[in-house]
DNA sequence: GAGCACTGC
């Protein structure tokens, strides 16, 4: 669980700081503690019969709650019983980066090896893998993009799909595929195969700089014998009979976990107000609970920052010495800065009260919480394929998200957890949320098992199957934009192209385009940064200056050359920086601008790690990348050429029609364009949230769409 | 004139 990896984490950087002055001794202490720590996790009782089970099922289930060492302590149990003999691999993926990191650091720890030799981590950006690693942790994202260039995943001996039960649109097809791969891996000599014979093709196309030691080892696999494939899943309890049920009947094992009691309780009556709800609650806590801090549950930013207001307010009314509550607010969003601000112990005689979005639920655990206060909601993303579009709703928590945020007062002390509902509406929920693969938009999906030789999506044996709907739009946007031929088969060569770029399709497409229309320099930075989380800061940001910056960099023509001109603007300054030898140190000079100009430092940083991997991969393919200079015009064009799905018209009142859909639309405030309203634009995305917002947009000329686009446009006016 | 939970290649 991503849980345990933090709490490891942060044991992992008590134990890097040996005393200098006594290292043997140090040394030694570490050494006893960790193996005392393996020792008494729940896990280690169990290491034989874990082992006996792997060798007796191709498949294996472990159900493992919190705390119960499973991500830690099976791949190394594996790594002893042999299961990496002959320079074979036990992969593990995680859900998410920082999970990957922090258990690879933690495992190479307890074996007391670097990190890069026998257990490494890879993921995107960071691969500390060596042909030594055997231990290879790694993201599921990253595990399938490697499954583009080795079919078979011939490295590997065991796989380990970590918290399964996560259900990311990477998990699940990860699964299906592993699935599948591990029966052709069990079949006889020599049997030509759907995913045999696409490897040589596939391969000879680009290679992937993320995937190290590939080469001779996954090539002319045909003919040789292929090594059977253990899978191992592993999820937190609730969901382990779908797990199971998916693989046949594979059998499952239960592993203890290691948790402190958690007193539920429930409201008498239903709250109507759950903000006022909550505040009652934490104050309730405040003055009749013994110490320790309180993590209270809320859907987004603007709820936090109420409640941190309503807080403060309250607390006024109290008398002097009860008044030693800290509220502090934590989301994604948040600079990192003020993030850390929830790690920080609670001065003397204070409580903390973390207002926390779902980062608190699995991506960070946050120490010394005792109480957690959860209203049972959740802001959950959903997508429309008819509409083509994306809206963000507050809607109910599942039981498995209410379970685990109970779970995060009980990993200290014995806590409790105030559910601001009752009882009966608990038994109401849903088991679990839905499958990301059941809300999102599917092109990017279909569009690698069509590279990976998987032509019958309809039929593909998915743990749970996407709507016909949503998989025929997929299919339709991937046709139109030139991936799939009119039976549906990958287009030679831009389908291949678009499958290997780690982007959109409808981004991979306009890079393809922009090759040709001579802007491709213009067409990396400005996918790059449209990947990423906004690079200007909070659109409530009112202060002079910042609005001012802001204004410095627009354009008249819209918001990509906008995002242009920020991205050249930064990367002009780190260059004058460089040539006068200013200091070497690239982040502290782009934060420095960043602060300056009012730009997200965080996402700036994100958008040139994409470009700089994106442009390794189109050169690769042999583009050129070569700039239109000053010329935006054919930019623009280019723009067009490929976001011919997303366009839309001004109306006569003023808001807009998205053409493909037909929806009325409307300009969302933070576009350079709110106030332009130009006749006609394309869009980046389409969102629902108080209205229907299109997102990113660029001025273009209406007629550019019939005559860039006329397989699309020929018989519209 | 609004506002975006969280991941990932």
């Amino acid at each position: 669980m991503p849980s345990m990896a933090q709490r490891e984490f942060r044991s992992s950087v008590q134990n890097s700081k040996p005393n200098p002055k006594f290292p043997t001794v140090s040394h030694f202490s570490m050494r006893q503690k960790i193996a005392e720590h393996r020792r008494s996790l729940p896990i280690a009782t169990v290491e034989k019969r874990l082992i006996e089970e792997v060798r007796k099922n191709d498949i294996l289930i472990v159900v493992g709650e919190t705390g119960s060492g499973k991500t830690t302590q099976l791949p190394q149990f594996l790594y002893n019983a042999g299961f990496c003999r002959e320079g074979k691999m036990v992969g593990i993926t995680q859900p998410r980066r920082i999970a990957a990191v922090t258990v690879a650091k933690r495992v190479a720890e307890e074996c007391e090896v670097e990190l890069g030799q026998k257990v490494g981590y890879s993921i995107r950006f960071d691969d500390t893998t060596s042909n030594l690693t055997r231990l290879k942790y790694m993201t599921d994202g990253l595990l399938l993009r490697e499954a583009l260039l080795d079919p078979h995943l011939s490295r590997y001996s065991v796989i380990i799909v970590d918290e399964a039960h996560d259900r990311s649109v990477h998990t699940d097809v990860l699964l299906a595929l592993l699935k599948k791969i591990q029966r052709t891996r069990s079949k006889p000599t020599g049997e030509k195969t759907e995913i045999g014979n696409l490897a040589l093709e596939v391969q000879t196309n680009t290679r992937d700089e993320n995937v190290p030691q590939q080469n001779g080892v996954s090539r002319g696999c045909q003919g040789r014998k292929l090594s059977p494939l253990k899978l191992i899943i592993m999820s937190a309890s609730l969901d382990a009979r779908v797990f199971s049920e998916y693989f046949g009947g594979a059998k499952a094992v239960h592993v203890q976990g290691r948790q402190f009691p958690v007193d539920i309780l429930y409201t008498v009556h239903p709250e109507s107000d759950y903000i006022d709800a909550a505040l009652v609650t934490i104050f309730q806590i405040h003055l009749e609970e013994k110490p320790g801090d309180i993590l209270v549950f809320l859907t987004g930013q603007d709820e936090i920052e109420s409640v941190e207001r309503l807080v403060q307010e309250r607390l006024q009314h109290l008398p002097e010495d009860k008044r030693k509550l800290l509220p502090v607010p934590i989301f994604s969003a948040l600079p990192s800065e003020q993030q850390m601000k929830a790690f920080a112990p609670a001065p003397t005689g204070f409580r903390k009260v973390i207002l926390a979005t779902n980062i608190a639920e699995t991506s960070i655990t946050i120490p010394g919480i005792r109480y957690v206060i959860d209203p049972g909601f959740v802001k959950a993303r959903s997508y429309d394929p008819r509409k083509g579009m994306e809206s963000l709703d507050v809607v109910p928590a599942s039981k498995a998200q209410t379970l685990q945020r109970s779970g995060r007062a009980g990993r200290e002390v014995p806590g409790k957890c105030f559910r601001l509902y009752p009882e009966r509406e608990f038994e109401k929920l849903e088991d679990s949320t839905k499958p990301e693969i059941k809300r999102c938009n599917l092109s990017n999906i279909i569009l690698q098992l069509k590279a990976l030789g998987i032509d019958d999506i309809v039929g593909f044996d998915f743990i749970d199957r996407p709507s016909s709907g949503a998989i025929v739009k997929a299919l339709a946007e991937l046709h139109a934009l030139g991936a799939l031929t009119d039976d549906g088969k990958l287009e030679d060569p831009a389908g291949y192209q678009m499958s290997r770029l780690p982007l959109e399709p409808i981004y991979s497409k306009a890079l393809i385009l922009a090759n040709q229309y001579n802007c491709l320099e213009e067409m990396l930075i400005t996918v790059a940064v449209l990947t990423v989380e906004s690079i200007f800061y909070d659109p409530r940001e009112k202060r002079e200056e910042a609005r001012t910056a802001k204004n410095h960099f627009a354009s008249v023509e819209g918001d990509h050359l906008t995002y242009l001109s920020v991205y050249r603007e930064s990367d002009e300054f780190l260059e004058k920086k460089k040539v006068a030898g200013s200091g070497n140190n690239i982040d502290k000079i782009m934060k420095k601008w960043c602060k300056e100009n009012f730009v997200n430092s965080r996402s700036l940083k994100h958008a040139r790690d994409i470009y700089r991997q994106i442009r390794e991969h189109v050169e690769q393919m042999g583009f050129n990348v070569s700039s239109c200079g000053n010329d935006m015009l054919e930019f623009r064009r280019c723009l067009a050429a490929s976001f011919f799905l997303k366009a839309a018209l001004r109306q006569l009142d003023g808001t807009y029609r998205a053409m493909e859909s037909g929806e009325v639309v409307h300009i969302h405030p933070t576009s350079v364009l709110f106030r332009a309203k130009p006749e006609c634009v394309i869009f980046d995305e389409l969102m629902q949230t108080s209205k229907k917002y299109i997102k990113n947009l660029t001025r273009i000329d209406p007629l550019w769409l019939t005559e860039l686009a006329p397989h699309h446009y020929k018989t519209a006016e």
